[in-house]
DNA sequence: GCCAACGTTGGC
DNA sequence: GCCAACGTTGGC
């Protein structure tokens, strides 16, 4: 694993898009378009890097959770939909000349043997500075290496086996 | 379904 | 540039 690789925490909503989804997708890849919060989009086009693991997490479900990790397949690039009038994420301030959004592409990599519920996530000292805990609505958030480690160990996942 | 948190918009 | 109004997110 590349010593300079960074943690990111994506949330869906599993009734629009779910981890299953992206599993079944071909090559599990699937373009991450629709983002549209500056912050998440600074994430997106400056920070987010081929090979960047990635937190997949339920959100706006009876029970929200991480359920397993993904990849980043392609680094930031400029999100059509947002020129494309027919998306509910048509934005007209964006152009091709002049994108204004962006997205990455992510590919499915393991499921975790347990889901890791944000009611446990909140419990553990070693999780108390996650974004997903002070700035909850963030769709696009960073992860500590330290905390990517631990949730996977959570998870039932050996963080070296990634 | 409620509502708190908070990001975005737009009038001034 | 401030800030009130508004819209959205997301936990509960």
């Amino acid at each position: 694993m590349p010593s300079d690789r960074r943690f990111w925490l994506f949330k869906s909503e599993p009734g629009s898009f779910s981890f299953a989804d992206l599993k079944s997708r071909p090559g599990g890849i699937e373009p991450w378009d629709g983002v549209r919060n500056f912050q998440a989009r600074n994430f997106l086009r400056d920070q987010v890097r081929v090979g960047d693991g990635v937190l997949f997490y339920h959100s706006s479900i009876p029970r929200p959770a991480v359920v397993g990790i993904a990849r980043v397949a392609r680094a930031g690039y400029p999100d059509p939909t947002a020129w494309d009038p027919t998306s509910r994420h048509f934005d007209p301030r964006s152009t091709p000349a002049l994108p204004g959004w962006f997205m990455v592409d992510v590919q499915y990599e393991r499921t975790f043997v347990h889901e890791v519920p944000l009611d446990e996530l909140k419990h553990h000292p070693e999780l108390a500075g996650m974004v997903l805990l002070q700035r909850s609505r963030l769709s696009v958030q960073p992860v500590t290496a330290a905390e990517w480690s631990f949730i996977l160990r959570l998870g039932g996942i050996a963080p070296e086996s990634i």
